[in-house]
DNA sequence: TTCCGTCAAGAGCACTGCTCTCGTTCTTGA
DNA sequence: TCAAGAACGAGAGCAGTGCTCTTGACGGAA
């Protein structure tokens, strides 16, 4: 009842946290498929029934460590951007598609267990969407950074909107990109989709005798869509 | 010993078959996850360990679900190709962009299996690569019949590339597009990897509450990314 | 001190992939 | 024609899984 919680609520989650690193270790080295509760409850010295005193399920569990990755993901990402000048948004863009990258191929199963198939009668609960936005939030802040120093200015050509996607894009703007007009949201929404095929193409094996390794493709992809989203690219500005 | 099999070796490739295509349902229901030679034993009115006599191990299934995925879906792509104009490249480019997205939406589950995170330890066989480059050697095709004709007459300016990636570029073109300068083929390929970054984001639940339903963004993508491979688009050719 | 809730432990259920053995059946070569 | 041998289905069994239930011990609050 003081300041400090019981010694009760102080092992409660210290142990949830113990088991959570466990599993991640576990998801890291074989895999989501690999991660079994009873191999997690064998390190850490106890019995396989005591695990569900922390976690409900196996599932529960396997939906903590993806909240970490997407978290992960965001935090890299994040920090990237904000390690290049706030000005500088092709430097920005090339930053944080790199940083994106380096998480996943650091740890392609924890990027296998967010951005590849879900799991088998897996629904994303409500709580994975707050951090599964947060990289994706990045862009958006950048596309507005860009937009309102005019870096972007020409509202590019292109076939028209439907009424449908028309409203897709102001909602999708008003959400992480204020004041950015749809087409140019849109134009980063399809580079971050290339981003993450890109990425999934590395990681699951699809480039393997194609272009490998890769990451010369992927700067220059990276750069190709920079100018595509209308950021400045490296040296050749058209 | 006469022209016709045994009716041993009949049974055999019809048992295979069979085994295969209750295989496929429940992967087609349930995902990869849920395919269980127990239940698919169960189903056939066999025992568990006479599967064995078929498909030595539950993986060596899954890769003869995964190359028929393969060719099933280079088979829908082949024939819509087929189903355009040969001239009309831009019409080529939308039908093979849509009927791999059709393909995958029919079937998320076989999609996954290709397309998704590797199963747990399992390696690509040798015997998938074959299969797996089926449809992407149709967007060589479409890359190299525009480039004959000149419908892609400039090489498009862009960041200069490594000399490894040069000469990827020029490996790639050789095997599928022969003729064809490098800088155009990677324009190809990073169209290619955005189309699939697409499917797989809608598929597996990215573009939930961000474009959703995602017809028109695919359709408008699509044209966005024959464009940029210079591939003329649906009305405005700029 | 009493007493209730939390906890670890263990047994157990239904399931999995896979292996081995045991008869039976079909195929092939002499 | 007939026997050797390969292929086959059936069954038991092993080691593992997620998850549930009960049991008994312990900690914290009244």
């Amino acid at each position: 009842m003081s300041a400090s919680r019981t010694a009760r609520e102080r092992a409660r989650t210290e142990l949830t946290r113990e088991i959570k690193e466990e599993a991640r270790r576990q998801v890291a080295a074989e895999g989501a498929q690999g991660l079994s509760l009873r191999a997690v409850a064998r390190q850490l010295g106890m019995v396989s029934s005591a695990v569900y005193r922390y976690y409900p399920s196996r599932d529960s569990l396997l939906t903590a460590l993806i909240i970490d990755a997407y978290d992960s993901l965001g935090a890299a990402v994040e920090s990237a951007d904000a390690g290049q000048p706030r000005s500088d948004f092709g430097g920005r863009w090339r930053a944080i598609c790199h940083s994106a990258r380096d998480w996943a191929v650091a740890g392609p199963h924890e990027y296998a267990l967010i951005y590849g198939s879900p799991v088998p009668g897996y629904r994303a609960p409500q709580e994975t969407i707050a951090p599964a936005s947060r990289a994706g939030l990045i862009l958006g802040r950048l596309l507005a950074d860009a937009w309102a120093s005019r870096a972007i200015s020409a509202v590019p050509a292109g076939p028209p909107m439907s009424p449908q996607l028309a409203e897709q894009a102001a909602t999708l703007a008003a959400a992480i990109a204020p004041a950015v007009p749809g087409p140019v949201v849109l134009r980063g929404l399809i580079a971050w989709t290339q981003l993450f095929g890109m990425i999934s193409f590395e990681l699951f094996g699809q480039f393997v005798g194609i272009v490998d390794p890769s990451d010369d493709f992927f700067s220059h992809a990276v750069e190709q869509m920079a100018g595509y989203a209308g950021l400045p690219a490296v040296t050749v500005p058209g």
